[in-house]
DNA sequence: TCTGGGGTCCTAGGACCC
DNA sequence: TCTGGGGTCCTAGGACCC
C-alpha cells in the first residue's frame, strides 16, 4: 500500500461580507446608517424585485427577491434605492486587494465573499486574530460590515461564516461540528435548495446530523454524485482547495432581460436580442473570449421557460454572429406566444489567443452548404448513373444561358429529382 | 399586482464512431 | 441477419447559489 504523508491540516477564512450592497450604500451617504433600507431594481416596474436589505428592513420581514410592493405593505417607511453595480464593484476590488495583499490564495466567489488560504501564514495570535483583524481593517477603511468562517475547509468555513451575522468570526472545527452543524436544520446546509431539502425530508432527514449517518447508496440513488457529496460535507470532508485562478476560467457570459410588458412584436424582441448581444460582445471582447455555443432562453408569459442553443463549426465573438444565430433559434422554436424575458448566453468558451484564426461564420457556412450539395451530387451520379450537373450543362448548351450557380444549383437539384 | 439577472454543475437521451 | 458496449459530442432542462 502506497503510504501517504499525513497532509498538515489546512487553515481557511470564508469571508462574507454583510447586506454589502445595502452596507455600501450606508458607507457612502452615513445619514441611511439605521434605517430600514433596500436595494431594488426599477420601482416602477414590475421587475422591481429586492435584491438587498439592512438589518433593519429585514426586522420588518423584508427579503431579498421580494417584490417591492410586497416589501411596502410590510415595512411602509422602507427607503429603497435602485443598484449602482460600478460602486459595489469599486468596493469589492478594495476588499480583494486588501485580502491579495495577505496571501496570494485569494478565492473570489461573488462580489461580496471570497475564501483565502492562510494555512502558511504565521501571525502574531494566531488565525482567530488574523481574522479579527481582518475584520477590522475592513471595517476601519471601508465601512463595511464583514463575517468570516474559520475552518478546515471550504465548506466549514462557508457554513462557519453564516452563523453569526453581522461582524461574525466563527471557528468551526472538526470537532465541533456535532454541537454546531449537526444540530442545523437540513435546508440551511449549503448545497441544499428546496427540492432538496424536500426529498430529503420524505427520508427522514430532518438535520444535518441525520444527512451525516444516512446510507451513502440512498442518498446516491436519491440525488445522484451530489447525495455523495452532501453526505461527505455533513461529515465536515471538503477536499476542495482554495483556488485563486477559478475566476478566470469562466464558462458561459451571458445577458438577459424581462420586457416592460409581454410581447409578441418581433421588432421590439429583435431590438432586444440586439442589446441582449451588444452586452455580451463588450464583455467577451474584454475578458477576450470566444465562443462556440450560442444558447436563447424564452420565458413566456405564464412564465414558462424554455432554453434552445446551437453549437457552431466555429468560434465567434461578435454580436453580429450572436444575434444571427440566436434570430435563427428563436425562429424556429417560437411558440408565438406573448413573451416575458428574453436571454442569450455565450457558452463554450475559450481564450482568443488560443484559438487559431478560422473562417468567418458565413464563408464557413458556404463551404458547409457546397460539400452538402457535392455529397448529393455524388449519391445521383451513383444513384442514376448521371451527374445532374452535366445535364445542367446541357441545358445552358440548349438554352443559350449561364445560369447563376449557388442557389440555382438547388433548384435545378429539386427539379432533377422531381423528374426522376 | 409575485417572483431579476448573473452564473455553475449535473443528468439524461440521442447520434455517431469504433 | 443480428448484435455489445464504451466514448464523445450535442442538446434540453433542473437544481442551486449570490
Amino acid at each position: 500500500m502506497l503510504q501517504l504523508k499525513p497532509t498538515k491540516a489546512r487553515v481557511i477564512f470564508h469571508i462574507d461580507m454583510n447586506c454589502f450592497y445595502a452596507s455600501v450604500e450606508m458607507a457612502y451617504n452615513p445619514k441611511l446608517k439605521g434605517l430600514p433600507l433596500a436595494i431594488a431594481g426599477n420601482p416602477e416596474e414590475r421587475k422591481g424585485i429586492i435584491v438587498t436589505s439592512s438589518y433593519e428592513a429585514r426586522a420588518q420581514g423584508v427579503k431579498t427577491t421580494m417584490p417591492i410592493w410586497q416589501a411596502r405593505k410590510l415595512c411602509p417607511n422602507l427607503k429603497i434605492l435602485k443598484p449602482n453595480f460600478p460602486r459595489y464593484q469599486a468596493a469589492s476590488t478594495e476588499i480583494f486587494k486588501f485580502l491579495a495583499s495577505i496571501t496570494p490564495y485569494v478565492e473570489p466567489v461573488s462580489i461580496d465573499e471570497g475564501y483565502i488560504d492562510v494555512t502558511d501564514i504565521d501571525y502574531e495570535g494566531g488565525p482567530v486574530q488574523l481574522a479579527h483583524d481582518i475584520q477590522k481593517t475592513i471595517k476601519d477603511t471601508l465601512d463595511l460590515p464583514c463575517s468570516i468562517g474559520i475552518a478546515p475547509n471550504k465548506f466549514l468555513a462557508k457554513m462557519a461564516s453564516d452563523m453569526k451575522k453581522p461582524l461574525g468570526v466563527t471557528i468551526l472545527r472538526k470537532r465541533d461540528i456535532h454541537q454546531k452543524l449537526w444540530v442545523l436544520p437540513i435546508e440551511e446546509m449549503y448545497g441544499v435548495g428546496n427540492k432538496t431539502a424536500e426529498k430529503l425530508r420524505k427520508l427522514g432527514v430532518e438535520t444535518i446530523k441525520d444527512l451525516a449517518e444516512k446510507d451513502v447508496y440512498v442518498l446516491k440513488q436519491l440525488l445522484g454524485i451530489n447525495g455523495v457529496r452532501l453526505k461527505n460535507r455533513a461529515n465536515g470532508i471538503d477536499v476542495r482547495p482554495v483556488d485563486p485562478d477559478a475566476v478566470h476560467d469562466f464558462k458561459s457570459i451571458g445577458s438577459s432581460q424581462t420586457l416592460p410588458e409581454d410581447t409578441t412584436d418581433e421588432l421590439e424582441l429583435f431590438q432586444l436580442m440586439n442589446e441582449l448581444a451588444r452586452n455580451i460582445e463588450r464583455r467577451m471582447k474584454r475578458k477576450e473570449a470566444v465562443a462556440r455555443t450560442v444558447q436563447l432562453m424564452i420565458r413566456y408569459h405564464d412564465r414558462k421557460t424554455v432554453t434552445r442553443s446551437k453549437a457552431l463549426p466555429m468560434y465567434i465573438d461578435d454580436k453580429e454572429a450572436l444575434v444571427r444565430v440566436a434570430k435563427e433559434l428563436f425562429q424556429l422554436n417560437w411558440t408565438g406566444d406573448p413573451i416575458r424575458l428574453l436571454g442569450i448566453t455565450a457558452q463554450d468558451l475559450a481564450e482568443k489567443h488560443q484559438v487559431a484564426q478560422q473562417l468567418d461564420l458565413f464563408t464557413y457556412e458556404k463551404n458547409v452548404e457546397k460539400d452538402k450539395l457535392n455529397s448529393v451530387i455524388d449519391e445521383l451520379t451513383t444513384k442514376y448513373g448521371k451527374n445532374p450537373f452535366i445535364e445542367l450543362k446541357q441545358k445552358e448548351k440548349t438554352d443559350n444561358t449561364i445560369y447563376p450557380r449557388t442557389s440555382f444549383q438547388k433548384d435545378f437539384l429539386q427539379e432533377f429529382l422531381k423528374e426522376k
